[in-house]
DNA sequence: TCGTTTATGTTCGCTTTTGCTCGAAATCGA
DNA sequence: TCGATTTCGAGCAAAAGCGAACATAAACGA
């Protein structure tokens, strides 16, 4: 098969967008029709694609739609969180990036990064790094999660327990107002816990959209935290708190 | 200025700007076309670029070009072995399924089996098996290895020790004369030994591309199957020393 | 110092890509 | 259901890019 310069660059407008028209891309790339189309011909030949008329979709089968959704909210202050968390990891460690869509963010932040290991419980991680040949991968064990790929249970943290990492970069479902991380999944606790355990820094991404919810799990303390990256200046008793631990906090936009 | 002064700053600018031009680097170095062809291509067979025409783009580590030829080789053969395989994987059972592109055929004909127990440490696998949501998945930890989605090592190793298995699905890159498998990669010999090793039933599933072929490191003997399933007869030799064994031979086609 | 190796430049056919045209197929609206 | 419109893919010619071969210059080692 042969290979433009626009292959890749189409398929990451397919994954951002979901789909991708033949007009839309020749006006992009300032090129006929007709070469669209032979492009979209190609990739959907390897199974990059698929075909439709007037354009392309992303392949149908591994994509859910619940989570699809949820990777889409808030979009641009992930991104901003995930620039500044992946700004302060630095070359060349060990790091931990844990199941959510935050740290898929972070991960995506990390494609150039050299030098890293990366070690994580999130089949979406493995495949988004994938493509940063200059990092090495370690995939946990565990059962697979259908609805967000990650990998979870006793094999996890068994798996983690062999680790000690520079940094781990982690999310939750909920912030207490008193400190305490919350999850929703009672099986994903423990396996956030052995990553604080196992970590040297610990780096938590959550969006203010979590200040006002509630899980009924408790993970730790932000106390165990080094620093929290978030689009929104934290309640000011939690500030305070958070200024007495030492946990800093990074505001982004 | 020399080559060897090149090569780097091609790859820096190449990973900033995701792709690179030939008359954009001639001019940048100041140099003729022609030499900037020959360092593009021999950063390309190093495999730090990816050449297009006009220039070369970021290897994207998706799109093994090795991996992907062999997956399409034998196509025909290699589905009527996966079904025939398949056929003889009862539902409610736990399963084991290897690294490979055969062992990726049979994870598909299993996309309609009930109430599995499908532990693997093959990421192609998992990401096929999601769509049977009547199957529990369970993938081993270990290092990536993104020329084929493998997860190798010893952390794999002791992951496949935490199980037994009512039946296991294993591939190999070649079989000796004697009945021994072989293959390539050292590495994954100990994972495919461990998996024998905890499972009640082994299955093989090989092309006759692999009687003709020979490999660095030996598996196992053939003796420790229950089944080979393969799409022309064995050496009669090899055939007989099966039937010494009891280790079935099911012929597809 | 001289011969050898290595990197670069130049030229020239050859291949790949691209744009264009046209008939066929798919989609849409009534 | 049928016709109008859009989209598609094949074939062809022009243009861009390619690698091979050879020449030249610089670096290297004895």
């Amino acid at each position: 098969m042969s290979q433009t310069f626009r292959h890749p660059d189409i398929l990451k407008i397919a994954q951002r967008e979901g789909k991708v028209t033949v007009e839309g891309l020749a006006e992009h790339f300032g090129v006929t029709l007709q070469t669209i189309r032979r492009d979209l011909t190609e990739l959907a030949e390897a199974n990059k694609l698929e075909r439709v008329h007037g354009g392309a979709i992303l392949p149908s089968g591994t994509t859910n739609i619940e989570y699809d959704e949820r990777r889409n909210l808030n979009q641009s202050s992930k991104l901003a969180m995930a620039r500044a968390c992946a700004a302060q990891i630095p070359e060349g460690c060990s790091v931990f990036l844990n199941i959510g869509t935050s740290t898929e963010a972070v991960a995506r932040e990390l494609l150039h990064h050299r030098d890293l290991m990366v070690v994580t419980n999130n089949m979406n991680i493995a495949n988004i790094l994938v493509d940063n040949t200059d990092c090495q991968i370690i995939v946990t064990g565990g059962a697979l999660r259908r609805s967000d790929g990650g990998l979870v249970g006793n094999i996890t943290i068994d798996t983690i327990r062999q680790f000690k990492f520079d940094i781990a970069v982690i999310g939750c479902s909920a912030m207490d107002e008193d400190g305490d991380l919350l999850d929703f999944d009672i099986h994903e606790v423990g396996v956030s816990q052995t990553i604080i355990a196992q970590s040297r820094k610990c780096f938590l991404v959550a969006d203010h959209s979590k200040f006002s919810r509630t899980a009924p799990a408790r993970i730790a303390s932000m106390r165990a935290l080094s620093t929290v990256f978030t689009d929104l200046p934290l309640p000011r008793e939690l500030a305070e708190r958070c200024a007495t631990w030492g946990t800093q906090v990074v505001l982004v936009d």
